[in-house]
DNA sequence: GGATCGCATGTTATGATATAACGTTCGCGG
DNA sequence: CCGCGAACGTTATATCATAACATGCGATCC
């Protein structure tokens, strides 16, 4: 897995590669990649920033999807509960995930300037908790780690 | 540091620890450890678990201390700018802090069962995440760890 | 002492996020 | 055809958070 978000890069061939390893992995585990949540992921996945789910409601209405909070809700819940997207607890929000299929403990960048949002792999700071917590006798089922502060770009920027 | 929350311990006195140094703290930077602001820590330290905004308010109404959600969140944003305090994203509530004064990385584990929250170093994780950040020339001013999954308790009870 | 200021607090109103609950549709296997 | 389960549509409501403005009160300056 490799870091995405703040660097340029093909996007539309990102956008491509993300969509069709999702519709994969759907077809493989027998998931139903409908339209609303298809359209959902395409939402996310047009910009690496995070959407709140009523930015997100605001698409679909526009394109006659769905006008009540509940479809964008359970779009996003199903994209989230199969990897397909992250919700970033920080901002109430939600991105699609830059390794979809792949099995990942992620950990989020986000630039407080830009809100843009990188998501960069999490497994040493994971390791890191569950080697800590496996000693107190606490079992781990997720992690949600979380930085904010300035990206390259506004870092640069502001000074 | 020492992890605090799953494991029994002189409570009244841990209380009355953190009380004193808040308060040491407070006059030490010309700070205004109010009688709201006070009391709030208090309902906060009374469990070690997350309270909502709204929960502390609920205590703080019965006492005719404020009756209103900015009351709250006012002393609450006190307590967590100052360190006394923190927030859990993951849960939208606040938790005494239990190691107040300390400069410290924390990172919480949340029991999903009995709602109970430990608050445990960071360090090695934080620093993990930073070193990763770096790397990308991303600056890091806050980070946020959170885990979930079941407390020492809850795996024995459970399964 | 009175003017002025900063800061905490009181209060009203509203904004933003999220879910419960129930009905409808539709494809699929019995 | 019937019954079932999964997705979707819709209404209503719950939960979390802040904007904006008014009030009180001690510190400081003159
Ligand atoms: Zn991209
Ligand atoms: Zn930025
Ligand atoms: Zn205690
Ligand atoms: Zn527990």
């Amino acid at each position: 897995m490799e870091t995405k978000g703040f660097e340029h890069h093909d996007h539309h061939h990102c956008i491509a590669t993300s969509l069709r390893t999702v519709e994969e992995a759907c077809k493989a585990q027998g998931l139903q990649f409908t339209p609303v949540r298809r359209r959902v992921l395409e939402i996310l996945l047009d910009e690496h920033r995070a959407m709140g789910a009523y930015d997100v409601l605001d698409v679909l209405r526009k394109e006659g999807l769905g006008s009540q909070p509940p479809v964008a809700y359970r779009a996003l819940d199903f994209l989230v509960a199969n990897g397909f997207a992250h919700r970033i607890e920080r901002l109430n929000a939600f991105v699609a995930c830059t390794a979809p299929g792949e099995r990942h403990a992620p950990c989020f960048l986000i630039c407080r300037a830009c809100s843009a949002v990188a998501e960069t792999p999490g497994r040493r700071a994971s390791d890191a908790l569950r080697s800590a917590a496996g000693e107190l006798g606490f079992k781990v089922e997720r992690v949600a780690i979380e930085a904010e502060g300035l990206c390259p770009a506004c870092v640069e920027a502001g000074a």
